[in-house]
DNA sequence: TTCTACACTTAGCACACCTCGT
DNA sequence: ACGAGGTGTGCTAAGTGTAGAA
């Protein structure tokens, strides 16, 4: 925000800890903690007021690798879980309130399918001195373009400012309900007028109990996971597997939209992958000269420096030829994965939007160490999955 | 019913560190 | 041994959601 930010000292920092617990120490002579407090209801361990923007708090809390944030994470995905039993029954309804005569009813109706089919954020509101950026229940009219007959076209910059670019068709009835809450409003007004978090989230929770908008989000992350991984995998090798995972891991995310910034060296990084790929195409060429030459019981050509080359029988050749190839296709197949990938973020769904154990049971299911997954702080976050059954399905 | 304080999850980026081909 | 490129970690901002005050 173009401020300098003051340091933080002992007395602006707050400590939670047990009743018997001994005071940890202030470690800076002369001063002392604000505050200690021994609230067992809540997780922190400290928290201090954020100095440039005062009613925001910054916490202390647990690592990822702790039990106790291990049992949330648990708990988040059995929500989700959950909603499996519910969503046919949730689907029904919204689908029939989207020609509802109560226009708040409507437009629950209408926002609720867009965070099941698109995976949108809530959208709560946001004050004035934050970004620009919206979610569902904060579109604005400019934000959703109706298209007839029934494609509905987004742009608008999500959390992050990431820019979230769709084109999706949907039923009429939707169709038709977003053009009626559009009409008559300018480009910058509230799409959902008669709406918010909260009350979707009320209205949410008593269609299953703890449902909430972001429960939707991890339900359709983990089920798209686990329906493409046990659809797409077919035998092959280790790395084959792996790659079956990628593809359903970059699907989640797209549907999730994670993205990155393309790296500084992207197209440089490009740039050489092909001219290796050029190089080798030569060396191939070369080759299958010297191979018809072989075949005629000529030697190969001289090399371009004027160097005899080595005079290799047919089986060698078509062997040496084969070798190239592959690593042609092999480079080829690199460059295509890294420009498909160079703007989509696969690890924040793996973070936190796919349930461990699917993945965990996948790989126990096909032999392929969760290792080629899950990094080092990945394995201690999902300790709690370790132990799943083979058989455990989403 | 609305507002606000609080608590917690989710997010991308920078850069140190590691790995692997040459 | 070197360096390009990939990976992992730290950082902290930016979201979501709840409870209780107004």
């Amino acid at each position: 925000m173009g401020k300098l930010k003051k340091r933080i000292r002992p007395r602006d920092i707050t400590i939670n800890i047990g009743k018997d617990a001994p005071i940890p120490e202030c470690p800076i002579r002369g001063e002392r903690w604000k505050e200690i407090r021994h609230d067992n209801t809540v997780t922190w361990l400290a928290f201090w007021n954020d100095p440039i923007n005062p009613k925001e708090f910054k916490y202390v809390f647990l690592a990822a690798s702790s039990t106790l944030k291990g049992q949330s994470d648990k708990e988040k995905y059995e929500k989700a879980r959950l909603l499996k039993d519910y969503i046919h029954g949730i689907r029904t309804a919204y689908t029939k309130d989207f020609a509802s005569k109560d226009p708040m009813k409507k437009q629950i109706a209408v926002a609720t399918y867009l965070i099941d089919k698109l995976a949108l954020r809530a959208g709560n509101e946001k004050d004035d001195d934050e970004a620009d950026t919206v979610g569902c229940c904060t579109l604005k009219v400019e934000n959703v373009e109706p298209v007839p007959p029934n494609i509905l076209k987004f742009d608008f910059l999500g959390k992050d400012s990431i820019r979230y670019q769709n084109e999706v068709e949907v039923e009429s009835g939707v169709f038709k309900a977003i053009q009626q809450f559009r009409s008559g409003k300018e480009g910058s007004e509230d799409l959902f007028d008669k709406l918010d978090t909260s009350k979707l989230n009320a209205h949410l929770k008593e269609l299953m109990p703890g449902l909430t908008a972001k429960v939707f989000r991890t339900y359709n992350a983990s089920i798209t996971l686990d329906d493409m991984l046990s659809r797409k995998t077919n035998g092959g090798d280790v790395l084959e597997k792996v790659v079956v995972y990628q593809q359903a891991n970059k699907e989640v995310a797209i549907i999730c939209n994670h993205q990155r910034t393309v790296s500084k060296t992207h197209s440089a990084q490009m740039s050489r992958l092909n001219e290796k790929i050029e190089e080798l195409k030569g060396v191939l060429e070369e080759l299958k000269t010297d191979l018809s030459r072989a075949k005629k019981g000529k030697p190969p050509l001289k090399n371009a420096d004027g160097k005899p080359k080595r005079n290799l029988n047919p089986e060698a050749l078509e062997r040496k030829i084969a070798q190239t190839n592959a690593k042609i296709e092999k480079m080829e197949r690199d460059k295509e994965t890294k420009e498909d990938l160079k703007t989509v973020a696969l690890g924040t769904s793996k973070i936190n939007y796919l349930d461990p154990r699917i993945t965990v049971a996948w790989c126990k299911r096909h032999e392929v160490p969760i290792e080629k997954i899950f990094n080092k702080s990945l394995l201690a976050k999902f300790a709690w999955s370790m132990d799943v059954d083979p058989s455990f399905r989403f």
